[in-house]
DNA sequence: CGGATTTGACCTGCGC
DNA sequence: GCGCAGGTCAAATCCG
């Protein structure tokens, strides 16, 4: 794995997506057109998507140097965007929230670095922390103040499926399904009508309890790129490594993925549990994403509503450590580190 | 031996 | 109500 994480694999990842899309690409979903210009609309997502792969920790002033680069103030729209179904419903209709508060990093000391930005560049990098103040008492990603919504979690979860899941689509080229900070196992695999493709259906390995499941799947018209449905959510942090769960793994390339489905013949699973976008990436991977259903619709089963248990929560302090102290009280460290990218900077680390 | 994968059967939602 | 298609289960099997 590539671990020379820097500004250029940022930028590259970006300019990656500059370039007319594919034929593959999906619609993108542009919610934000008056803050997001239409030229820089897809790119963010596909940005974080490479970065959150390849780089597990940014520094922050890299990162904030990466957002004071022109055309990249929209990111912070799509950013939020990105991050919508994970805020408090009552946040949902917010801006993106950089408060003191919730990032280990005050937005105003990276203002001094937007001097040399055009005017329209500094407008906007500026107008961070007036949002800011207007939403000191919102915490969206702080710990403490995340509301627990009551569990409303169906005990059988046969009895509504298909029924207002919400469900996170994304399409992954091949070479980027092979980073994926959970475990899937796989529990099916079906053929679908219309696609000379299989569908291979996942679920997360690494807790018992976890409802979070994935459909991979080919896409027909585009063999190169591959359709990851994300259902349900991870109730646990992400494992400390890659598959710690699953020491024995069956790792296969992807190109392993017959065209005319499985092969019945011998045990060639189509696909990796592994090789496929952890979903934390897909967060991120707004320019790929879609989501399948209006997120403001009546879904018992929407991400804003999700139960989060103690353990989620044990989980995210565990991913800020040992900064999180520093993190909840307002000090700002060095460095931050994301919880969906933690787990990879240890992966790296670790050697994984 | 434990965990992952395969795969046919079964269940359920949805459209007609 | 019926049939289809998708989603899940679970036993068998494989693999490290």
């Amino acid at each position: 794995m590539d671990d020379d994480w820097d500004l250029h694999a940022v930028v590259r990842g970006c300019s990656a997506i500059t370039t007319p899309s594919s034929s593959s690409s999906t619609a993108v979903r542009n919610t934000n057109s008056a803050a997001a210009p239409a030229t820089t609309t897809t790119s963010c997502g596909q940005v974080l998507s490479t970065s959150q792969q390849e780089y597990g920790l940014y520094s922050f002033s890299t990162y904030f140097q990466y957002l004071s680069e022109p055309r990249r103030a929209s990111f912070v729209q799509e950013l939020h965007d990105v991050y919508r179904p994970f805020f408090p419903k009552s946040q949902e209709s917010s801006q993106i929230v950089f408060s003191p508060q919730s990032l280990p990093i005050s937005p105003l000391s990276v203002l001094g670095g937007l001097q040399d930005l055009p005017s329209e560049q500094q407008q906007i990098m500026k107008q961070l922390p007036q949002q800011t103040q207007l939403r000191q008492n919102q915490q969206p990603f702080s710990v403490a103040n995340v509301s627990k919504p009551s569990v409303s979690h169906n005990p059988s979860p046969r009895s509504k499926r298909r029924k207002n899941h919400l469900k996170r689509v994304c399409h992954v080229p091949a070479e980027n399904l092979t980073s994926d900070m959970w475990s899937w196992r796989k529990y099916g695999q079906k053929p679908i009508k219309g696609s000379p493709y299989p569908r291979g259906y996942y679920r997360c390995s690494t807790s018992k309890g976890c409802m979070a499941r994935k459909q991979v799947e080919r896409n027909r018209s585009d063999p190169g790129m591959f359709i990851v449905t994300y259902t349900g959510e991870h109730n646990h942090p992400m494992p400390t490594h890659r598959n710690s769960l699953a020491g024995s793994t069956r790792q296969k390339p992807v190109e392993a993925l017959s065209s005319d489905g499985p092969n019945k013949s011998s045990r060639s699973p189509e696909m990796s549990p592994a090789a496929s976008l952890s979903p934390a990436t897909e967060k991120l991977d707004s320019s790929r994403e879609e989501l399948a259903e209006a997120e403001d619709e009546d879904d018992d089963f929407s991400v804003s509503n999700m139960a989060l248990d103690d353990d989620f929560f044990v989980g995210l302090e565990d991913f800020t450590a040992p900064d999180a102290g520093d993190y909840i009280s307002g000090h700002f460290p060095s460095k931050v580190e994301f919880p969906w990218l933690s787990n990879s900077a240890t992966t790296i680390a670790g050697g994984g």
